[in-house]
RNA sequence: GGCCCCAUCGUCUAGGCAGGCCUAGGACACCGGGUUUUCAACCCGGCAACAGGGGUUCGAAUCCCCUUGGGGCUACCA
């Protein structure tokens, strides 16, 4: 290792001095005001050969590392250099990382073997890296990217809204949409949750935030690039935990397959305690404030059961919000409205059904089973053209828990109520 | 541009290092059918790959070379 003072303009190829500077120089150089860094001086005359645990020996020609810096200007050492000590105090044994880092390992190396050479090397082994569907590395950049890619989609939208919807200026969003600057993060989402369009998932608590349990991500994400030799897949934690390998990480890049990953939700969700998966919802239910979080355990574990087979616990919520809200204060899919309540006679049944319902004195499971399915058969009829005007009645849409059960948690007050509420809301449209 | 890594169904991959057991296995997706009160879930069936070209060998998905393709790195960032 050799001190020398770097020449004022940088910007070109580093050329090592013939003769290296040194503490007279260093003084000197202080003195007239110069930036000074320190610089390793790599061995130039033999390859550097690094031994990796997935991809076996690789070489590096004699010459292809520079003298790179391990000291700034500013008296701190660079990550090569900090990373290098710092493997070594911490007695580190193994570094596996991504192949990104594979051609900052020659240079680690010697370093390595120059600072402490009675030291044996710790091992390498790069894992291969993985892709996003949009072509490169999965990086956090593409939220933006998408944000800004539906932004320029041809349709109109309301740049003073949008910009305070994310809380920045007009002139920072222009700046954004020109691709020059960047917001941070929850600016970003904001205006995506105005927009309402779905940025991929990066993030881990972005895949937290869209319904992914923990134990899915842990699974899918050691499948990429790794597998256990056999045909398991879908694992518990511990499983998995016993089942690796460094041995089987393999060498190729992978992709992130977002369908294969929400089947591996599904997987899990089927899989984990009931327990641990009311934990993992309550969190949920926290993180995207949603209204179902002010129900006690029972409930919600009343609502997960209903909700066997559910992909994510978005899908739960999404279920089940209806429960959650007043009863004025049911949002209405247009499609759904079109669909099974002013198409045929949706509204005619649904007005039935209240009477049906209203005569009932006490609403269990069983009995509203009865009476729709009765209904059903004598209007010859299945039992959908039944239970969807009513389920749009009181849910607003057409996704939602079970019916019987829908309709029994609500209760037969606030049915009949949101009954009433369509009738007299789209009873003039038909 | 330079350097490095990689290459089996659309995707994740098994098999490759120890060539014949591969008419290439599994999973996701997809397509058909069943079940069904919505969305899911579930059941049955189906489609689908060794990038191309040269070698080596009795024999290659498996070993070697080239081409092509993909990816990574290329900061006084970490």
């Amino acid at each position: 290792m050799r001190k020398e003072a770097e020449g004022r303009k940088g910007n070109l190829d580093y050329v090592r001095p013939e003769i290296f500077p040194d503490e007279n120089d260093v003084k000197k150089a202080t003195e007239q005001g110069k930036p000074i860094t320190v610089r390793f001086a790599v061995p130039q005359t033999e390859q550097i050969v690094v031994q990796d645990m997935v991809r076996g020996e690789i070489s590096f020609a004699a010459g292809e590392i520079g003298d790179f810096i391990i000291l700034k200007s500013d008296g701190f050492p660079t990550y090569n250099f900090a990373c290098v000590v710092d493997d070594y105090l911490m007695k580190i044994t193994h570094i596996i990382r991504g192949q990104e880092h594979l051609n900052n390992t020659p240079g680690q190396q010697v370093l390595w073997q120059t600072l402490f050479p009675d030291i044996p090397l710790p091992k390498y082994a790069h894992m291969s890296v993985t892709i996003s569907d949009t072509g490169g590395k999965l990086s956090k950049r593409e939220r933006p990217t998408a944000l800004r890619k539906a932004i320029k989609a041809p349709q109109e939208i309301d740049l003073e809204a949008l910009a305070a919807a994310g809380d920045i200026g007009r002139d920072e969003l222009d700046s954004f949409i020109s691709g020059k600057t960047t917001p941070d993060m929850p600016n970003i989402d904001a205006m995506a949750k105005h927009l309402d369009v779905a940025l991929p998932e990066i993030n881990i608590v972005d895949f937290f935030k869209n319904g992914y349990l923990p134990e899915t991500m842990v699974n899918f994400l050691a499948l990429l690039g790794w597998n256990p030799g056999d045909n398991r897949e879908i694992m518990p934690v511990e499983e998995l935990t016993k089942a690796f390998d460094l041995s089987r990480l393999s060498k190729s890049n992978s992709l992130f397959d977002r369908q294969k990953l929400l089947a591996f939700n599904t997987e899990h969700i089927k899989m984990i305690s009931a327990e641990k998966l009311l934990l993992h919802f309550k969190s949920y239910l926290k993180a995207i404030v949603s209204p179902i979080a002010s129900a006690d355990d029972e409930l919600l574990s009343i609502i997960i059961k209903l909700c066997e087979g559910a992909r994510t616990l978005a899908q739960i919520e999404q279920k089940s919000e209806f429960l959650f809200v007043d009863n004025d204060k049911i949002k209405f899919d247009d499609k759904a409205v079109k669909k099974v309540l002013l198409k045929s006679d949706g509204l005619a049944i649904l007005a039935i059904v209240r009477e049906k319902l209203a005569a009932m004195n006490e609403l269990t499971e069983q009995g509203i089973e009865d009476m729709l399915r009765g209904l059903a058969e004598e209007k010859q009829v299945g039992l959908g053209k039944i239970a969807q005007p009513l389920r749009v009645a009181i849910c607003g849409t057409t996704i939602s828990l079970p019916i019987f059960d829908s309709v029994r948690l609500l209760g037969k007050e606030n049915t009949l109520k949101r009954i009433d509420n369509t009738l007299k809301k789209f009873q003039t449209q038909t």
